[in-house]
RNA sequence: GGAGGGGUGGCAGAGUGGCCGAAUGCACCGGUCUUGAAAACCGGCGACGGGAGACCGUCCGUGGGUUCAAAUCCCACCCCCUCCGCCA
């Protein structure tokens, strides 16, 4: 959520900045509702303000020694004229205030300087290179392939017979290498980077989904719970765990917070028919790790490129060949200011395909959930800056590996950094 | 599932109809003292919205109700704790 003085001081401005990303943002509409809100919220002021005084009164005559229904009748006139107005003022004011929170939980985040003009994922601008392309000495087989051919491998079948489309079966060392690869991105982010494991529910309520961003617009993209209480499958970890600070005031002395998590992530994926219909690119369950952060607001662009490092960590260990790339305003994400991706190659594709998103909200989701801090300088509790990335996507990770790990035979070889967290096996065959 | 207790400022905790946005303690900030610090003492100190400001309004788990007046009384819901039962 924007701040709503500055949209007050810097429409326009703000107004520019949206253009970037394509969203057009109707000042005049704002500008109407603000306006009547302030005449709502004046008017019901002073009725409020004149009734507050008047019971007051009765108190004050009462105690000086007038009787009971005397004094009140006193005050009777007054608060008759007053009643007939105030119910309907309040209850305007209440309503426009409603609608302006609407109007204001509609609007994306603005995007940063940095964030380069464009439309879609076309226009994203690759900021490095990581590795070389691996050119496989023999026509390189995509993941499904390799999978399927592994001795209890994928199973893709067996999945659709369970849950439809869109889901996956793994068994034998495949399933193990999946697990391995969870055990080692959280040991290497908790060891190394400094974060703190948490587990947290893969339920969530609306009120942690509005937090981050993915309600009220995109609920379509959510699987809902059937039953009295209104829960959401979390599709991805920053739900639960950005809403750890939700109504809280951290102290200075506790942050910067860093946690990694480990969830499976739900999504609906109802946006993207006929898209990576092939494989486990794109699933309704899926694990993740995930980085979250909550910094002070001056410290969040350098823990953006940190937390971005930390991810690329991984992939530099699985020696995996990776860019990174800058998304477009076009490309950007409703709650984000400024996100990298992470692309891995694919060599059965000869491109690069996203594995991890990391994003700077700045204090665009804090001040929806009021994560604050106090900060000492000014002794006032103040609006956190939260970021995520994932770190990484572990489906994605294996499919990775199966591409870039394959070898002529069929076989898979496990990648070095692995191999610890598979009681030493070499190869899946 | 049954019985009871409870949700108040950053934390702890008082407050059972008007003088309460709220005692007190801790924490925090400023000052005195001190070579410095601690201690002691003095003062300050909730959040949000509006206003140039004086100020005004809202907020005591949430939502309704009673009343001229509600943290306080009534109703519903949510959450937490204790005991019993059941259970991975």
């Amino acid at each position: 959520m924007l701040d709503i003085r500055a949209l007050r001081q810097d429409g326009e401005a703000i107004k520019t900045a949206l253009s970037k990303r394509g969203y057009t943002l109707d000042l005049d509409a704002f500008a109407s509702l603000d306006a009547k809100r302030k005449q709502a919220d004046i008017r019901s002021q002073e009725l409020q303000a004149d009734r507050k005084k008047a019971s007051k009164q009765v108190g004050e005559l009462i105690k000086s020694g007038m009787a009971v229904e005397e004094a009140k009748a006193q005050v009777a006139d007054t608060l008759q004229t007053i009643d007939a107005e105030l119910d309907r003022e309040v209850a305007s004011a209440k309503a426009i205030q409603e609608d302006i929170r609407e109007f204001l939980m509609g609007i994306p985040n603005v995007p940063q300087d940095a964030v380069p003009a464009g439309n879609d994922e076309d226009d994203n601008v690759e900021v490095r290179q990581w590795g070389t392309p691996k050119v496989l000495p023999f026509e390189p087989k995509d993941h499904v392939d390799v999978g399927e051919a592994l001795d209890g491998g994928l199973d893709f079948e067996r999945a659709a017979k369970l849950s439809g489309a869109r889901f996956s079966v793994m068994s034998g060392g495949l399933a193990r290498m999946h697990r391995a690869l969870i055990d080692f991105m959280l040991d290497m982010h908790s060891d190394e980077h400094g974060y703190q494991e948490v587990y947290v529910p893969f339920l969530v309520g609306p009120e942690a989904l509005r937090g981050t961003g993915q309600l009220p617009k995109f609920a379509e993209d959510l699987f809902k719970m059937e039953g009295e209480r209104e829960l959401y499958l979390i599709p991805t970890a920053e739900v639960p765990v950005t809403n750890l600070a939700a109504d809280e005031i951290l102290e200075a002395d506790t942050m910067p917070r860093r946690y990694t998590c480990h969830t499976p992530c739900f999504r609906s994926e109802a946006g993207s028919h006929g898209r990576d219909t092939r494989g486990m690119i794109r699933q309704h369950q899926f694990e993740k790790v995930e980085l979250v952060q909550m910094v002070r607001p001056e410290e969040s662009d350098a823990a953006l490129e940190a937390l971005t490092g930390h991810a690329e960590a991984v992939l530099q260990k699985l020696d995996l060949p990776y860019r990174v790339v800058i998304l477009c305003g076009g490309d950007l994400g409703f709650s984000s200011s400024k996100t990298y991706d992470i692309e891995v190659w694919l060599p059965s594709q000869q491109c690069y395909r996203e594995i991890s998103s990391c994003s700077n909200f700045q204090d665009y989701q804090s001040r929806r959930m009021q994560a604050r801090w106090r900060n000492p300088e000014t002794g006032k509790p103040e609006l956190v800056h939260t970021l995520n990335g994932s770190a990484l996507a572990v489906g994605r990770t294996l499919v990775a590996i199966l591409e870039n790990y394959q070898n002529e035979d069929g076989s898979v070889t496990v990648p070095e950094a692995l191999r610890p967290y598979m009681r030493g096996l070499e190869r899946l065959k």
